[in-house]
Order: structure tokens, then sequence, then C-alpha cells
DNA sequence: ATGCTAATTAACAATTGATGTGACTTATGG
DNA sequence: CCATAAGTCACATCAATTGTTAATTAGCAT
């Protein structure tokens, strides 16, 4: 592991920035201060820097993996509008528990909070959405009859 | 909307299915009773059954997406060692509530419990990983040491 | 200071999961 | 029956990443 220029810049841009920055976001900003840095030292570094424990991965299943800073325990809220995420510190929060009576053995529980941010809220009132954002979830109704198969 | 073939096939599919499949492992499926049916058709009808609410898109921001026929409220056990997902209803788990203090409108939360499957703990036993799923977190300490910029 | 070797870069190809297109054929449902 | 939606084929295209190879640069251990 050598201490190159481009890392220390990456890691330093990473830790000022709390905007969970993605790869390509980084790529731009980071090519700003230092010209002609590859977007493939960028995937790398940061590849590795995830390896070393140094940052963590967040991959909400929309566009590009997501890259944080903050090895803290913390959740995440995502804009469903602008598709900006903030962290979440559930501290208080009761700990949820895993139903081992299921026969699983749970080591680790994401939770994602998803909504509109403040900004959002704020400029766009009582109005639709600007731009829905892929989701995952959504809990709707009905509107196909079901088909019995036999 | 008409009722072909190849639309009712693949909500039965769906719907005597719990592994959360791919648009491509119902291709399989659905080629073996239907040879000739077509990947394209397959992406094709699971985004109109998607978009009518009758069945929910599950990216774990992995593989490819999942398709879930089960629209009610539930969660979703992800095996890191076999992939498996399963399902788990928290109804009794308290609430998580929205820190609307932060200022975000919370809309929905989502749960994801991660671990190791009944199988894949009992093949396993006291093993080391078969093959490691790609996965987020983790937390371990540091070895870079952070450089002030300006 | 020198040199070994890791790191970076360029310039690509390749991958995965998914969607777009257009022409043609089939077959649902009124 | 027949208009037209739906399916199929045979592509192309996309985004986000990873692989590869070769040439160049530069960290840092001795
Ligand atoms: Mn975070
Ligand atoms: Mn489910
Ligand atoms: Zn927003
Ligand atoms: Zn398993």
């Amino acid at each position: 592991m050598k201490l190159t220029p481009q890392r220390q810049l990456l890691f330093n841009l990473l830790h000022e920035n709390d905007s969970h920055p993605t790869a390509e976001s980084l790529f731009e900003i980071a090519s700003k201060q230092m010209p002609g840095i590859s977007l493939r030292t960028i995937y790398q570094t940061l590849g590795e820097l995830a390896e070393m424990g140094e940052l963590q991965l967040v991959d909400l299943g929309n566009g590009a993996t997501r890259f944080d800073p903050n090895m803290g325990e913390h959740q995440h809220f995502v804009c469903d509008s602008c598709g900006a995420i903030h962290d979440v510190d559930i501290t208080s929060a009761p700990r949820l528990r895993a139903g081992s009576a299921d026969g699983f053995a749970v080591e680790e529980i994401g939770v994602v909070f998803h909504g509109r941010c403040n900004r959002c809220n704020l400029s766009n009132q009582g109005k639709l959405e600007s731009q829905q954002i892929k989701r995952s979830p959504g809990l709707q109704a009905k509107k196909i009859k079901r088909v019995k198969s036999n």
C-alpha cells in the first residue's frame, strides 16, 4: 500500500463530503483538483478502501453504488424525489431482533427510510412528484384478477 | 390487456414460487412449460405486472431484480451465503418511527435481514463462507491517515 | 541516491441486467 | 371476421462496473 496523491485525494474528498457520492461524481470532483486522474483509478481505489474497511458501499438497487466514509452504525434516508441520501441515526430505536424461530441466523439488519427530504418538501409543497425515482418496495393494491393455476 | 397464455403462465409461476425469482430464472422455468417464450416478453410482462401493482420489485443491490407476488407488508431475509431470499413477517415488531425532527417526511421503511439461512448453517456448520456474496457494510479499523486538504 | 515494484494511466474489451427498436407473425376478444 | 394488441426475432443500446494489457510514473526500502 503506497500512499499516493490520488489515494489521499480520494480519501479526503470522501471525508469532506456527506452526500454519499458515486464513483462518477467523485471522479468529477477529483478531476478538478487533479486533472488527468483516471476513472479506473477511482473505482480501483474505492474498492481497496472498502476492502480495508475504510468506507462502506451503499447500494440501494437504483443507480450507481454510493460510497460512505461513515463506518459507524447508522441508517440512511433516501429522498425519492431528488435521490439524495442522508444519514439517520436511530440509536434510540428499539433494536429489531432476529426471529431465530424461523431458523435464520441474522447477523445484520439493514434499514432504509424512504420519503421526501426537506428541500423537496418545501420546493414542491403540494405538488406531484417531479421525477419518480426507481423504487423497490411499495405497497399498493390490486387490479388484475388472479387466475388459479390448478 | 389481453389475457395471453404467457401472461397467465408468468403470473402462475410467480404465485407458486416463493423464492423471489429473477427474470432470468423465470425465463428458464417458463421455457420448460412453454418453449419459445421470449425473454423479452418476460421482462415486458413482469414490468407490466409491477406497474399494475400485481407484484413488487425487490432490488437488493446485488445481482438482478427479484420479483415478489406477495404484496402484503413484509420484510426479507437474505442469506449471504447462498443468496436465497425468504419472507419475514415482523408484524409484532415495534414500529420504527421516522425522525421528523430531521425534516424528513418518511413514507416508508425498508428492512432487510442479513445472515445465513437454515440450510447453509447446517451444511457448512463451522466452516468458512462457501462463496462470499457481495455485501455492503462491515466495520473494521483504519490504516490511512487523514490529510487535510486546505 | 538507486532501483524494485506498486501504482497509475490509456485505451480498450467484456460483463450483467435491462430496455429500445422495427419488422414480422400470431391470436385475443369484440 | 378482423382490428389491433401482443409476442417473437434479431438485433442495438444502455449504465455501471470490471478485466486486460502495455507503457509510464513514482513511493519508499535499502
Ligand atoms: Mn451514511
Ligand atoms: Mn417477499
Ligand atoms: Zn429531495
Ligand atoms: Zn443460504
